[in-house]
DNA sequence: TAAAAATACTCCATAGGTATTTTAT
DNA sequence: ATAAAATACCTATGGAGTATTTTTA
C-alpha cells in the first residue's frame, strides 16, 4: 500500500464521484479510477459499491476513510513537525541548574521558552553542582546547564548570565537585621550556616572573603542547597552569605541585607559543544539573548580564581 | 511523500546501517541510498549525520521515526481492521428490541456477541414498537431489531426466534399468586394492568385470548414498557399478562403462574433486506444459528392474525 | 440517451539494479 | 587498507495520459 493511494481513495470517499475527485487531484479519471481498483484488489476487499450514477462507501471503505484520514492528517503534522524539530522551535531540553538559580533564573527563563519557543519543553534537574553539570553535558545526559564558572576541561561552552554579589541572609530578630548594609567584618563573631560541599563555588567565595576581611567564618552548620540554607537561618540557627538571586525565594522570617564592598559570584550558561541538538542551541541562543553579560567566559578555557 | 520512503528511512534508523537495512528491505544499498535522500531533501532536514564508519539519527531524524514507526504501525492495524470490517468481524451493530425482548434475550444476545465477535459494538435501542423498529431498520438508523409480528410492508427480512406463552404476573400477596396455574376465565373480575399502546402486539393477544375465554378484561391501569407494567403490579394495582420471557425480569413481590391453554406471541429478528453491512449480516447470522425457531416467518410477507 | 465509470493502449518518469568512486577510520 | 556510503549510469516496471467502451438511471 501506498500514500498515493489512501489520498486517491480519501479524495473519492469526499466526493463519491470519481470525475471530480480525479479533477481535485489533478489527474486523469482513468488513472483514479485503477488506482482504486488496486487498493481494492489489494486489501480484497470493495472499498465503494459503484454504479454509473452512484458511487458510495461500502462499512469497510467507511473505515478506511476514518483511518486513512488519521493517518493523512498525522503526517501532515508530522512533516510541520520535523521542520520544527530540525529548526530547534519544538522537542525536549534538559536543563540543570545550581540550587539558588533555581529561585532567580528558572522562572524567567521558563517564561520566556514559554513565550518565545511553545513548542519546547523542559527537563529541570536543579540543585546540581557545577562538576556535575560538566560532567552530564559532556556525556550528553543534559543539554544546557546554568552554573557557576570556572569550569575545567575541554567541549564546554560558556557564557556568564549574571555577576551576583553576596548578601547576608539573617533571621529578622537578627541584630543586624536593622541595618541597610553590613560590612564583613562585623560578621567575625557570628554563626554561619554554610554550603555543605567543599566544591561550592559560593562556599570558597565566603571564606576567601572572609579572610580578607581578617577572620575565618565559625561554620556552625551545613545545609545543601540553597532553600534548606534559607530554611536554617530562618529558624536562627546563624547568618549565611548568598547569591543576591536568594532574595528571590522569600522565606518567613529572613531578611536579606547588603554587604559593603560585597564579593561576586558569576552565573553561566554551559553547554556541549559536540552533538549539540537544534532545540538546545535555539534555547541556549534565546537565553544569551536575553540575560547574555559583557563578562563572556571565553569557551573551552579553563579559568582558574575568577572571583580572585 | 510515499509509505516507501518512511519505511526504509525507520528501517535505515533501526539499522543505523545502509548496508544491513537495505538487505532487510530486499533492495540495494545505492537505491536505499537515494530513497533516503530523497526523503531528506523533500522535508529541506537531515535526518541522520553519516560517515562511511558512523550513521546516527538527527534529533529531527529521531523525532521522524517515532512518528514514522507509529504511522506504520496505524497503517497496518488498518489494513486488518478494513479486513475484519468487511468480514462483519468488527463494526457497530444499532440493535433495536420490543420492552420484554431487553430483559429476556438481550443478555444472552450480548453474550455470545462478546464472545463469538469480540470486536462487534451493539448500540442498543429499548422499548421500540415493531412499527418504530420497522421504520428505523427500512431508513437506515437501526441495523438488527428483536420485534413482535406481524411486520407490514416490504424490504424488512425476519425470523422468528422464540415463541413465548403469556404467562401471569400477579402481586405475591393475590389470591392467585399459590395455584400453580391459572385459568384466563378465573381472570374475569381481576383489575388489569395492561401496555399502554394500541399496536401492542401482546395487548391484542391478551384482548383476544379474554375475549374468547368469555370476557373482556377490566383495564384499571396502563404502562409503557414491561419494566413499568410489573411495577405496577407488584405495587398490587392489578394483575397482568406478559410474555413468558418477563420472568427473566425479578422484581421484588411479583410471582408468575402460567396459564391453562396460554395464547402465544411470536418474537422475530427483523433486518432490512438492502443494504446490510457485514457485521450486521454476521450478527444476524450468529444470532439465528443460535435461536432460530422451526417456525419461520417468511420475508417481506406481510402477516396477518399471526396470533389468531 | 446522457453522464460517468471501466477498459484498452501507449508513454515516460522513476524506482531499483550494477559498477565504480569517495571517504573516514 | 578496508568497510561503507555516495555517485554514475542503465533498465524496466507501473503510474498516468488519451481514446474508447460499457453501464444504468
Amino acid at each position: 500500500m501506498e500514500l498515493r493511494q489512501l489520498r486517491y481513495f480519501a479524495t473519492v470517499a469526499e466526493t463519491c464521484h470519481f470525475g471530480r475527485a480525479a479533477e481535485r487531484l489533478h489527474i486523469a479519471q482513468p488513472a483514479l479510477s485503477q488506482a482504486v481498483r488496486q487498493l481494492e484488489s489489494e486489501l480484497r476487499t470493495a472499498l465503494f459499491t459503484r454504479t454509473t450514477r452512484q458511487v458510495a462507501l461500502t462499512a469497510a471503505g467507511a473505515f478506511l476513510y476514518e483511518e486513512a484520514r488519521r493517518i493523512l492528517d498525522t503526517l501532515d503534522a508530522t512533516v510541520q513537525g520535523v521542520r520544527r524539530v530540525a529548526e530547534g522551535r519544538r522537542g525536549l531540553v534538559r536543563l540543570g541548574l545550581t540550587g539558588s538559580a533555581t529561585f532567580s533564573h528558572l522562572p524567567r527563563i521558563a517564561r520566556i521558552v514559554k513565550h518565545e519557543l511553545p513548542g519546547v519543553a523542559m527537563e529541570i534537574h536543579s540543585d546540581l553542582l557545577t562538576p556535575e553539570q560538566c560532567e552530564r553535558l559532556r556525556e550528553g545526559s543534559l543539554d544546557l546547564g546554568v552554573l557557576r564558572p570556572p569550569v575545567t576541561g575541554e567541549g564546554i561552552g560558556l557564557c556568564t548570565i549574571d555577576v551576583e554579589p553576596l548578601v547576608l541572609a539573617v533571621p529578622v530578630e537578627h541584630r543586624l537585621a536593622d541595618q541597610p548594609e553590613v560590612a564583613l567584618a562585623d560578621l567575625h563573631n557570628e554563626a554561619f550556616v554554610a554550603y555543605g560541599t567543599r566544591d561550592s563555588v559560593v562556599n570558597q567565595a565566603v571564606l576567601r572573603s572572609c579572610h580578607e576581611a581578617g577572620f575565618a567564618p565559625r561554620r556552625e552548620h551545613e545545609a545543601v542547597g540553597t532553600s534548606v540554607l534559607l530554611g536554617l537561618v530562618a529558624a536562627g540557627l546563624g547568618v549565611a552569605l548568598v547569591p543576591a538571586g536568594a532574595r528571590s525565594l522569600p522565606l518567613h522570617g529572613v531578611v536579606f541585607r547588603g554587604v559593603t564592598n560585597a564579593p561576586t559570584v558569576e552565573l553561566a550558561l554551559g553547554w556541549s559543544q559536540d552533538a549539540e541538538a537544534p532545540v538546545a542551541a535555539s534555547l541556549r541562543e534565546l537565553i544569551l539573548g536575553v540575560l547574555r553579560q559583557d563578562t563572556t567566559v571565553a569557551p573551552t578555557v579553563a579559568r582558574n580564581g575568577a572571583l580572585g
